[in-house]
DNA sequence: TGGCACAAAGTGAACGTTAACGCAACGATC
DNA sequence: GATCGTTGCGTTAACGTTCACTTTGTGCCA
């Protein structure tokens, strides 16, 4: 097996030039024969086909992006893929780029900042046809380096900030105001918040500050936040609930970052003789896919992660196309379940 | 805005070039300066990189891997990016990569095969220094183009078949196994298989075919089965548990092919009235991060994501410089909650 | 002072493809 | 029968790096 990849007849990959010797045409009549057939006669062009699949050729993209002017390369720089937050975006985007041939080059920055730049700085040395990127607040120098590029830059998932280029997603503040809106509407006073809400995680701060001043402007008493730095799952819930509650019982409901550190809010009110909805209503953010299936069953906000990543796909090609920069806004929607219907206020 | 990205001082990318001739060097020079540092002097090192800085020089890997020999990408390719089932390994195999500087470019098969071979042809067209791929199952003429290309080839999460080169995962034969031995240990007899398995889920039909070699060596009947071809959610499992139970009223433990189905399923069951885990044991298999916060929480397999991803990473750098092939086997857990535990028999 | 080693920088040729251009052969048009 | 457009292919020159060599400069020792 190993014989099999350091023979040397292996490694010696075949080139246009190869094939072009073993039909005995011109290199360019080979690549023609790739990119333009109907510009090569069809007995030929027969010919050509059949070396290239006999000797297993493949195309030398780096190459092709260095003399072409086109590279078929699109930078995603996503901020997690724990948890399928973003996972079905790329999913969703990925697929809708494959039908333009166009190949995802995938970064991850874990909400770090400097990460991000040197993400950012080696997907441009990619020489990508365009970047979308989590997000519409970045590193000063990032933004420079993504502006300088002169490619289309598609920023997602968040849409209340200074856009770069073109954007695709909603607002979060208005999240947070909906999570504040609907508590109130079921009768809820007290309400705290709660989840992780990392120093680069802007998206999470504006949800929080827009069920802020939600509460404030609907005369509530000011939110109480519980919040932690690291990455949240439901072990994290289930601590800063616990935590919560022992300082401030007087809390009648919680609004939380992530469903899935909701669900160890729920496990942990649970072991606390808290009844949920009744004694407190529990809103999330995300629509995870158990959202549904725990008990009691979890209102929650439900982003389009699949719209998002097929408008992005459509908003890269289009502005490759030349055609005009935009923002584009996905809406979201208030999924109410049991943990917040005190139907029997 | 857009003028700017469509102005024609940005779209002039500096080069190498560029730099060398506005500090009065050659373009070697320049690029020594990055790639061997300690060979350029320390002061015109210093004033090379303050030009590079200036102009926000990126360099151009298209280049870069056209003459040299390295090429650093490395090609991701998975079946599915749905419900976080790859998302942690891509998590932290992008993320131990990164730290060799390697990039990952991600593509998604979404269990088709026609899809496979092209996207493995369009991944090897960018000369990766190396393929990691799903699962050991491969069409012919996939297999034949990762081993022409001489490259590393590091199949992931399933151990079970013919290795191409190198692999790391486990055999998920044992896990159907391990599903049936937990199930009859517990005292349940009449099994279903319930879940999505699609044609080209390899991994599923073996975990099927555990299961059952184990229920026919313990003696059980015949196992029945209840399966689809789309892609698994809670909504799928509802449906086909009613349904199962509808014709087979007298199973007694439901082995599922993913945890988000068996959400489903636990919903369904608390439906029809049927008590989880007294009437009707439930195991599944995926450890989802919600799985411990159902009601009953589910018993469950646990297969280490990020290990896999992390060691695959070291697999692809040991073979890079030239290590021999090997397969690493990565250990699962049997993860025992609520939904199985039926201590008064 | 000649010789040599070594550090620092330059030269020129690849790498595999694409794109602009050139040119021969051929049929159609006036 | 000269002109012209078309088809089908070849020639040549990029694209921005890296790499193997070569050249120049500098200090050191015999």
């Amino acid at each position: 097996m190993t014989i099999d990849i350091i023979d040397k007849e292996a490694r010696n990959v075949p080139t246009l030039a190869s094939i072009a010797e073993r039909v005995g045409v011109s290199v360019n009549t080979v690549s023609r024969a790739l990119r333009a057939p109907n510009t090569v006669r069809v007995e030929l062009r027969r010919r050509i086909n059949a070396a290239m699949e006999e000797l297993n050729y493949v195309p030398n993209r780096l190459a092709g992006g260095l003399s072409g002017t086109r590279s078929d390369i699109v930078g995603v720089v996503v901020t997690s893929l724990y948890y399928s937050e973003f996972a079905s975006i790329i999913d969703s985007l990925q697929s809708a780029l494959l039908e333009r041939d166009l190949q995802v080059m995938l970064a991850n920055t874990r909400y770090n900042a400097d990460q991000e730049l040197r993400l950012v700085r080696s997907i441009l040395s990619w020489r990508p046809a365009a970047v979308a990127i989590i997000g519409v607040d970045h590193p000063p120098k990032v933004v420079e380096l993504l502006k300088a590029s002169g490619i289309p830059i598609i920023e997602m998932w968040d849409t209340g900030g200074d856009v770069i280029d073109t954007a695709v997603g909603f607002d979060h503040t208005q999240v947070g105001a909906a999570q504040a809106d609907h508590l109130i509407a079921q009768g809820y006073r007290r309400i705290a918040f709660l989840g992780s809400v990392r120093e680069n995680d802007k998206r999470a701060q504006k949800r929080l500050s827009g069920l802020e001043a939600a509460a404030a402007a609907a005369g509530l008493p000011e939110i109480t936040k519980h919040t932690a730095q690291q990455g949240g799952n439901p072990e994290l819930g289930e601590r800063l609930a616990t935590e919560l509650l022992e300082h401030h019982p007087e809390i009648d409901a919680i609004a939380c970052n992530s469903d899935v550190v909701s669900f160890g809010v729920l496990r942990a009110l649970k072991k606390l003789g808290k009844r949920v909805p009744e004694d407190i209503g529990v809103i999330a953010f995300g629509d995870n896919e158990a959202a549904g299936c725990v008990t009691p069953s979890l209102t929650t906000i439900r982003p389009d992660r699949e719209r998002i990543g097929k408008l992005t796909a459509e908003a890269i090609v289009a502005r490759i196309n030349g055609s005009e920069p935009r923002i584009t806004i996905v809406d979201w929607q208030l999924v109410v379940r049991e943990s917040t219907q005190r139907s029997t206020l």
